[in-house]
DNA sequence: CGAATACTTCGGCCGTCGCCGAACTGTCCA
DNA sequence: TGGACAGTTCGGCGACGGCCGAAGTATTCG
């Protein structure tokens, strides 16, 4: 404990550096040519801007061809600039556009890896109530029926079970200010959603999903209602 | 949502404002020239970053006579300057004092203003044990036989519950990487055992926490061994 | 192999912000 | 009422860090 509190929060407060990890919030890994777009800045500068997250080990990146992906370093560098970005005025909405993308994100977003938003709050409610996750030692545990269920949708419970990080906890939704699901579980369920078209991405860089048809009708049968 | 990200930041990212926000994670509230020692600044300096704390609303002041005290804004302040501390490099730790300081911490230490370390962690595993507290909606609520022994050790549990602010829930113990309890309930607790004298201040602006012959007397007889 | 693309390193310019001493305002106490 | 003390405001100095263009490295593709 007793660690630097002012280095990452340098890091994090350079305007292009920010407009970057914003981007990275959505969860996925993006090139460096796209982290330079984002925060509208040169190429070299962007690269800086890399050099030194990495250096403080903020994000990693992986090399892949010609194209060098970088992505967040892990949930906890998610929760703090979520709990960062709630430091600061509230949002000051200036276009119709910028109203519509704050609702979306109200109403279904990535954190990081995990579903949050109202459809966050509602799934974990739901999965509480139909006694699929059930209270353990400081976070969640899956019951005998919510693995059987999980499983029956595609989902790598097992998987997540033997993952290093946490496997379910209950991470506090800001724009309800009531829980949502977090840990291996969380982002196991949020990619298969994904996957199977429940949820899509609204923008190509962006944290806010969209709820499908499919979706609306087959949480509707989970008995999750939004 | 969607809000700036690197306003807040740049305030913390400052070495001077970021050893003042250190300090008042105490959950006391300190007078400026207090703040400039601790920062190790000028007292001019000193007031231009306590101003700048005061405009982003991450500090409160109260005057009193020719002193003003300086505290956090909230618990959402002392929540993200938390989870900011654990981005950077883990502690290096250089002197016997200082190695002394981080052990003690990782013990016992106020998390704003409530108890966290392997202490605020075992109490709420034994509250949650004798069933004290009960899970409930997004949090944790207090049972009957919970709401009469917390009344007998002399702790405002219904001013706890009528207070605006979330009444108890988790909150992840970073050093523990286990749970420990946050909210009005916990800041009650906390006031009262450092009131009772289970617990003392180690330093005058410090967070860390002495466990007392007497409160490990009578932790130890409510069942939480430390 | 050579051209095209993705990204990084280098060198140098420039603005922002942190810093302090001195002077000013307000409160306490004899 | 005057002196001591807490805190703030003002003015000016200095440096760190962000910025870009140009040049350099690595990878793909024809």
């Amino acid at each position: 404990m007793e660690r630097d509190l002012a280095a990452p929060a340098a890091l994090i407060a350079e305007p292009a550096r920010a407009a970057m990890l914003n981007a990275l919030l959505s969860g996925r890994a993006l090139a460096a040519g796209e982290l330079a777009h984002v925060a509208r800045v040169s190429r070299p500068t962007a690269s800086e801007h890399l050099h030194r997250l990495l250096d403080g080990r903020l994000v990693e990146v992986v090399s892949q061809g010609r194209h060098r992906y970088y992505r967040l370093a892990g949930p906890h560098v998610a929760t703090a600039l979520e709990a960062l970005a709630h430091l600061g005025p509230p949002a000051k909405v200036g276009t119709l556009r910028q109203s519509n993308t704050a609702q979306a994100l109200e109403f279904a977003r990535t954190c990081y890896d995990h579903l949050a938003g109202t459809c966050g709050v509602a799934l974990l409610d739901t999965m509480l109530a139909s006694r699929w996750l059930v209270d353990a030692d400081g976070g969640y545990g899956v019951s005998a029926t919510g693995e059987r269920e999980l499983v029956a949708l595609g989902i790598d419970v097992s998987g997540a079970r033997t993952a290093r990080r946490t496997f379910a906890r209950p991470c506090l939704d800001w724009t309800e200010r009531r829980y949502h699901l977090a840990g291996g579980l969380a982002a196991a369920i949020t990619a298969r959603l994904i996957t199977l078209g429940w949820f899509t991405h609204r923008a190509r860089d962006g944290r806010a999903l969209r709820l499908t048809d499919t979706g609306h009708t087959a949480l509707t049968d989970l008995g999750c209602a939004v």
